[in-house]
DNA sequence: CATTTCTTGAG
DNA sequence: TCAAGAAAT
């Protein structure tokens, strides 16, 4: 086992993201014995179905295969496990590079003052985060943090000028053989996938740059104008492999330069997920609660009505075609078109007046690429709980949106099989055929209603 | 629609 | 610090 000059590094983290951290080729020039990957249970903050839990599966499987079978799985607190990882590589000095995401200020300090506890020789080398920027160090000048998109992305197009790209270039590290081990913690075995009701996508660091790349020659350019699309292959698909570390958002963002229309549109969407990730940062209680706590009075419905509404949302069987057939996505692809959680979110909370939170937990669930930051905060944002500030009542109409991002009907059809033989865009509105097709519901609300009554409990406040 | 946030510039 | 005016993705 090692000797008393030696030097470990420990790659602490919930996910993956290994290869284009600088932070982590640097740590490992000091490290003259042995590197370690040690993977954290992602439920420990953020609620996941076995979808999720089979995705990171597979993505350490990925990287294991690309190691050459050397992966070292360790699972456990980074309180317990870091000193035990010191013990078996047999180093005298482990430095540990810690990523501390967006989960807020208090538990930095507290992951931070638990590593520096472990004594014996244990540093630590804060890495750089999962964003483009770091969560809290974008500001106003008198020090607050920002409560709205655009002036937010002002700064932050100022900051990520100078940005470097990802070095993807670092297939030559040296890991530590899980056999190379004495009384230390026992490197896990990656465990079958959970069974799994969905198609999941490709998972690893080379499925991601296929993506990635496949996106940039095909869509990045028009991208402004086929993201809405939710019947059109036009988004970049990238959420997961963000979500699981398998790619940093340096690399798009040195794929996305150049001030195209398509482009610009998706560094917009970069700097949205670093938005949510710092408002996240600010604000931690803002993934369980109201961001603005004035709502914390507004009229929701409860009881075992609402539990029925909310069972047909989750179900797909609102009976407003592109609900459903999004909600149906949800179920068969763990993954659904940006613009149509836009579209249910507000359904769920305007049409059916439900805590928005029933629906962010569901999401939570049942998406591969559920990310606490972003998917709290959208729901927030349609909501109208969160950080936009607009004071009048976005309500977005579940047939217009339908009519106006699914124009010919495709995407309704793909899911909702009950419509499958309806032509065209009449496909949104079923309940005007001669002969509606049997089988799908009626519409479960009067949309023009509920709006009115969304818009009283609103003003009530 | 009508209200909150943010920037600017004066005191 | 405060008030006015612009902007809110």
């Amino acid at each position: 086992m090692g000797s008393a000059d030696t030097t470990a590094v420990v790659w602490f983290r919930r996910d993956l993201r290994v290869r284009d951290q600088p932070t982590f080729l640097a740590a490992k020039e000091r490290a003259d014995r042995a590197l370690a990957l040690f993977v954290l249970d992602p439920t420990l903050l953020e609620p996941a179905g076995p979808r999720r839990t089979a995705f990171l599966f597979r993505c350490l499987r990925a990287l294991d295969e690309d190691l050459g079978g050397k992966l070292l799985v360790v699972k456990g607190d980074p309180e317990d496990v870091v000193p035990r990882i010191a013990q078996a590589v047999g180093a005298d000095s482990v430095h540990v590079a810690a990523d501390f995401g967006p989960y807020g200020r208090q538990r930095d300090e507290a992951v931070e003052k638990a590593l520096g506890s472990t004594g014996d020789g244990v540093e630590l080398v804060r890495s750089g985060s999962p964003y483009l920027t770091e969560p809290g160090t974008i500001t106003k000048s008198d020090g607050d943090p920002y409560k709205v998109f655009t002036p937010f992305s002002r700064e932050w197009t100022k900051r990520i000028q100078d940005a470097e790209p990802a070095d993807t270039d670092a297939k030559t590290l040296t890991w530590m053989d899980p056999s190379d081990k004495d009384g230390g913690p026992r490197a896990v075995k990656v465990p079958d996938d959970p069974k799994v009701d969905a198609e999941l996508p490709e998972a690893g660091e080379q499925a991601a740059h296929e993506q990635w790349e496949a996106f940039v020659d095909e869509h990045l350019t028009d991208y402004d104008d086929t993201r809405d699309r939710p019947d059109k292959p036009g988004t970049s698909r990238m959420s997961v492999h963000l979500k699981y570390g398998t790619v940093h958002p340096r690399t798009l963002l040195a794929g996305a330069r150049g001030n195209g229309k398509g482009a610009t549109s998706y560094r917009n969407e970069l700097c949205f997920r670093d938005f949510y990730g710092h408002v996240l940062w600010w604000f931690p209680r803002s993934a369980r609660e109201n961001f603005d706590p004035k709502f914390e009075k507004i009229e929701l419905d409860t009881g075992k009505a609402a539990e029925q509404k909310f069972r047909q949302w989750q179900e797909g069987r609102t009976g407003f075609p592109a609900i459903d057939a999004a909600m149906r996505q949800l179920q068969g692809e763990a993954w659904m078109h940006n613009r149509m959680r836009m579209a249910v979110a507000s359904f769920l909370v305007k049409d059916l007046h439900l805590p928005w939170w029933w629906g962010a937990k569901h999401f939570m669930e049942l998406l591969v690429d559920g990310d606490l930051a972003s998917n709290q905060h959208g729901w927030q944002w349609a909501a109208g709980t969160g950080t936009d500030a607009a004071p009048y009542f976005r309500v977005f109409n579940p047939v217009t949106q339908g009519e106006r991002f699914d124009p010919q009907g495709d995407y309704v059809r793909r899911w909702v099989p009950e419509l499958a033989d309806v032509e065209g865009k009449k496909v949104h509105q079923p309940w005007k055929l001669p002969d509606p097709p049997s089988g799908y519901p009626e519409p479960m609300v009067d949309h023009k209603a509920e709006r009115v009554e969304a818009l009283n409990r609103f003003n009530a406040l």
